[in-house]
DNA sequence: CCGATGGTTAGGCAATAGCTTTAGTATCAA
DNA sequence: TTGATACTAAAGCTATTGCCTAACCATCGG
């Protein structure tokens, strides 16, 4: 199940990027970083309709980003904080590579300037 | 200017998150999170035209996520590193604000058991 | 029961995304 | 100069996105 994991882990990754690439969904997700609120009042602030703002809603869900249930009439809604950080372990594993490419760079620089080679240039 | 630049940072997002929802492109910043790269070296493993690919490589360094520079009939593409630390720190903004709700939720269901009310009901 | 409130479904429509093929333009190597 | 290499430009096609309006359904408060 690790394995299917992994294998799903792009398509998952894909789902969240979008959900997080249009800023009416970011608003939302901002709101509820403060606490649970229904769906009119995440609509609310949102310059469309409230079925518009529904479908932004159905995008974070279908993305791990929200969690809603339905009580009575009204459904309320609570980020599920977990989801946010896949995204970030991607962004992290990806500094981290360029980090240490560049320490390498840096020492191999390092060599050649002990070696007493003249040439200078960079990039 | 720093005014205008915090108008346009929801146009930043909005392009850095679109432009890492999509596998091929994720796959392109992977590659060059390990050094840089000619095109048809970023290309080459993609299961599309080369066309299709440089269209991929526009939209990375249209959300500055790499720069590239073309010299004689190469044209070699780099990664920008401060570009992804922007979607980094949105994140994690979002992070620390529901960790200190949760925090705030914590203290509170303390309060309450200390003050010995019987209600130990959750979720 | 009746109206107002909160949400949902359905259908349609314009704009964008992602890809293709075709046809270029420079460069480099021989 | 000629052919291969590396990229670019243009046009077109399909699917998806993001929005709308117009219904509809299910509570809840009298």
């Amino acid at each position: 199940m690790i394995l299917r994991h992994m294998l799903n882990q792009s398509t998952d990754l894909n789902r969240l990027f979008h959900a997080l690439a249009d800023p009416a969904r970011r608003a939302m997700v901002e709101r509820l970083s403060r606490g649970p609120a229904p769906v009119s009042e995440l609509a609310r602030p949102l310059p469309m309709s409230l079925p518009a703002a529904m479908q932004h809603l159905d995008v974070l869900e279908a993305a791990g980003l929200v969690r809603s249930e339905k009580v009575g009439r009204v459904r309320t809604c609570a980020i599920e904080p977990q989801a946010l950080s896949q995204a970030e372990r991607w962004i992290n594993a990806r500094r981290t590579e360029w980090e240490h490419r560049l320490d390498r760079l840096g020492e191999y620089l390092k060599t050649l300037e002990s070696e007493g080679d003249g040439d200078g240039s960079d990039e």
